[in-house]
DNA sequence: GGGCCCTAAATTTTT
DNA sequence: TTTAGGGCCC
């Protein structure tokens, strides 16, 4: 120990070793953040402070399980295990549990996805204040009242805010007020809490119980926020409390990439930062070791056009580096095949794994064609986002079942699986329950068990139907404190009828939802050894599953097996990430930057650091490319580049072949208009199916053994070219080749199918 | 209450 | 293209 801070730069190191008052550490791309963080909360503990001491706030889980593990490997993992650290929804959600009494909820409360969320703000909109939801649009009205709370702003203060009902009225939704002060009641009917709740009632908690914000101040002596510049208002009053005290607080961040002001990041909490917390230092990381001095450089240009930021200048002192690539496609389907053929291009030249490419686009619904061409080519490949396993249908009906065996007050849990499987308690019965419900302030499963006693006005029959269903989920609650996790599930899929729904059919859906729940259970078992494996005998309930696994995305459920694949996911999703190579596709007008975006300056310069954000995540080579047409809902459409591509320096960027999207040629054809595009569309198809089958079938290649400097050769996709010059012999033997259409290439001719010409 | 068929909407990004 | 939800009939 002692010997890591000689493997930092003098402004790393500096920043490491800064322990009293509170610090801002501006963090370029590349710059060894984690390395600081790591070394950071490793030189604390060798001054002194116990890891129970020490908080440390990270974005995701993922990346703080790996940073306790690098940690460890430093500390050793005795004492990093006890470190407080996680995200702000896991470490509060802890807090909040062990604190629930004094905020008025359960400590098994739940936690509402934003499924299980807008589903309640959707049934609160039509059928409790009879609004039209296609006005009222759920999705959006989810989406103020998380910014609402986000922000601190309580239904109370919602309805009272001159600015904010302007707006609404304005907006001819001026009902959101009385929905955001419903959904907040029938929350806390429920025992839940949703996403933005969990940073809401901490602060709610801090405020109105001095004594426990002491408790944490006094247990909380350091204090350290990774990504701070997209912590939101509430994540931020939450630090200022804890560290009010000490001032012992470290936030690191880099403004250029802030990107989530969508749910709420507000970059003035980094940018204010030295004026809230006294004598801050600031510590600037400039240098950047992860990517070439081209890749640095572009990205640079291309931030230089964003307005109002700290002043830096980073830099590599790496190779310069290849150019940018940028390729233009006809179709989003030939972009797909394009990138798939370059990574095994790559890949066959040697000195590349499957894991040292990513393909990264803006939107889940992008994945597709890339999916379809990597699985043709026989490429592994992992994929990130979208519907993650937890989202699936099975699952969150075994996890419904779960839900209300631990809190049953849980109504959304209960709504979702009353009736599955079918029990005869279709959508009339189940609204009489929950009207009866939402007046009485009872919770839907003790209406449940006695309907007629609350004048739940249903026949015998379905009395009878409610009242069994009531009683098969007091059994599971019987047991659901003292059977492990993986007993009791198995119990519950039983005796629900669960397993025999399943077992009745076999179609290939019904398989892989079977699938899926025997992963469940896989996953349970592995959650019980995990814990026992800590010795933490007593959390192996599902109760213990379930506290951990609502905060969980699909991130964190990275097995390790995962190792050499190629790599798809949002841009969003690649923050903090870095590889080889790295595909940015899609870059499209409308699409990167979404065209939601363009209306909005600042929504606009926010779409620009999140390319800042892909382009920095390439250490060797960095590709763009756009497509002409794209299939969206089943219909091509015609798309045109990005104005993005335009605000990289040109010097950074090569546009191969003749087709540089900067030609005079491409500006008239973007200038054309859709309508002339379409027609040239057909005729590029045509030319362009006819190119890929100018290879004969009967394309033989020469034996790679007798290929020489000066040959003319032809390749079977690359066409016709000349032998520059040979390096290497026998299985590594490799030519560098200049192709009449596709330019100097350096080809393995262990793998490079090349036929003689002269 | 349950099953079938039709229509409309969806794709911004996530803890 | 896929999926959710509403209407209709048994």
């Amino acid at each position: 120990m002692g010997s890591y801070l000689e493997q930092l730069n003098p402004s790393q190191r500096a920043a490491v070793e800064h322990v009293e008052g509170p610090s801002l550490v501006i963090a370029g791309a590349g710059s060894g953040k984690t390395r600081v963080l790591t070394y950071k909360v490793a030189y604390l503990m060798e001054q002194g402070f116990s890891p129970y001491s020490i908080l440390a706030l990270t974005f995701t889980n993922k990346a703080a399980k790996e940073m306790k593990e690098r940690i460890g490997r430093v500390t050793g993992e005795h004492a990093s295990r006890h470190l407080w650290m996680g995200t702000f929804h896991s470490i509060f959600s802890r807090i909040l549990r062990a604190e629930a009494a004094a905020i008025g909820f359960p400590s098994t409360f739940t936690i509402y996805d934003s499924a299980d969320s807008k589903s309640l703000i959707n049934n609160i909109i039509k059928n409790e204040l009879n609004l039209d939801n296609k006005h009222y649009k759920p999705r959006s009205v989810q989406a103020r009242i998380s910014l609402a709370k986000n922000s601190l702003v309580t239904p109370s203060a919602y309805a009272q805010d001159e600015k904010i009902l302007m707006r609404d009225k304005s907006q001819r939704l001026p009902h959101i007020k009385e929905i955001y002060s419903i959904y907040v009641k029938r929350c806390k009917a429920a025992g839940a809490m949703d996403f933005d709740d969990l940073l809401l009632y901490t602060n709610i908690l801090f405020r109105d119980h001095p004594e426990i914000l002491q408790k944490y101040q006094d247990m909380f002596r350091f204090i350290l926020v990774d990504e701070y510049q997209d912590t939101n208002y509430a994540q931020f009053l939450i630090v200022r409390q804890l560290a009010k005290a000490h001032g012992r607080v470290a936030v690191v961040g880099d403004d250029a990439q802030s990107i989530y002001s969508f749910r709420g990041a507000r970059l003035d909490n980094m940018l204010q930062f030295p004026k809230i917390f006294e004598n801050t230092k600031i510590y600037k990381l400039e240098q950047n070791y992860r990517s070439t001095q081209n890749i640095v450089k572009a990205a640079n240009s291309l931030i230089a056009k964003n307005k109002g930021q700290f002043e830096k200048n980073t830099f590599s002192e790496n190779a310069p580096g290849d150019p940018i690539i940028i390729s233009n496609y006809y179709s989003d389907q030939e972009e797909g095949y394009s990138v798939a053929r370059s990574i095994s291009d790559l890949i066959m030249r040697g000195g590349n794994d499957y894991s040292d490419f990513a393909i990264l686009y803006r939107t889940n619904s992008q994945s597709r064609n890339f999916e379809e061409a990597l699985r043709k080519l026989n490429i592994p490949y992992k994929i990130y986002g979208g519907l993650s396993f937890y989202q699936r249908k099975e699952i969150k009906d075994l996890l419904a079942y779960f839900r209300i065996s631990s809190n049953s007050r849980d109504n959304e849990a209960l709504k979702r699986i009353i009736n599955f499987p079918k029990r005869g308690l279709g959508q009339s019965s189940v609204s009489k329950v929950e009207t009866v419900s939402n007046l009485s302030g009872e919770a839907m499963l003790d209406i449940c068990r006695k309907p007629l006693e609350f004048n739940c006005e249903v026949n015998a029959g379905t009395a009878k139907k409610l009242s069994t269903f009531a009683e098969l989920i007091d059994k599971f609650q019987e047991e659901i404190n003292t059977k492990p996790a993986h007993e009791m599930a198995e119990i519950i899929l039983k005796e629900s009828g669960i397993l025999k729904e399943f077992s009745d059919q076999n179609d290939i859906e019904n398989i892989s939802r079977k699938d899926n729940i025997q992963e469940m259970l896989n996953a349970l078992s592995i959650f019980e050894e995990g814990r026992k494996k800590e010795n933490d005998l007593d959390t192996v309930t599902l109760l213990h599953f379930l506290e951990e696994v609502s905060l969980l995305t699909d991130q964190d459920q990275d097995n390790g097996e995962d190792t050499n694949k190629v790599t798809l996911m949002t841009v969003h999703a690649s923050k903090g990430l870095e590889f080889k190579n790295v595909f940015i596709v899609g870059m499209e007008k409308e699409l990167f930057p979404s065209s939601q975006s363009v209306e909005s300056p600042s929504q606009y310069e926010e779409e620009r650091r999140l390319f800042y954000v892909a382009i920095t995540r390439a250490e060797e080579k960095c590709f763009l490319s756009y497509a002409k047409s794209r299939y969206q809902w089943g219909k091509a459409n015609i798309c045109a580049p990005s104005p993005f591509l335009r605000d990289i320096d040109n010097q950074y960027v090569r546009a191969p072949g003749d087709v540089s999207f900067r030609t005079k040629k491409t500006i008239q054809r973007e200038q054309n208009g859709p309508g002339n595009d379409a027609q040239k569309l057909a005729a590029l198809r045509t030319q362009q199916a006819r190119r890929q089958n100018s290879v004969s079938p009967d394309f033989k290649p020469s034996d790679p053994n007798s290929i020489t400097a000066g040959m003319q050769v032809e390749h079977a996709r690359f066409g016709m070219g000349k032998v520059l010059s040979m390096e290497g012999s026998g299985e590594s033997a490799k030519a560098v080749i200049f192709f009449q259409k596709e330019g100097q290439k350096n080809l393995l001719l262990k793998f490079a199918k090349l036929r003689i010409v002269q």
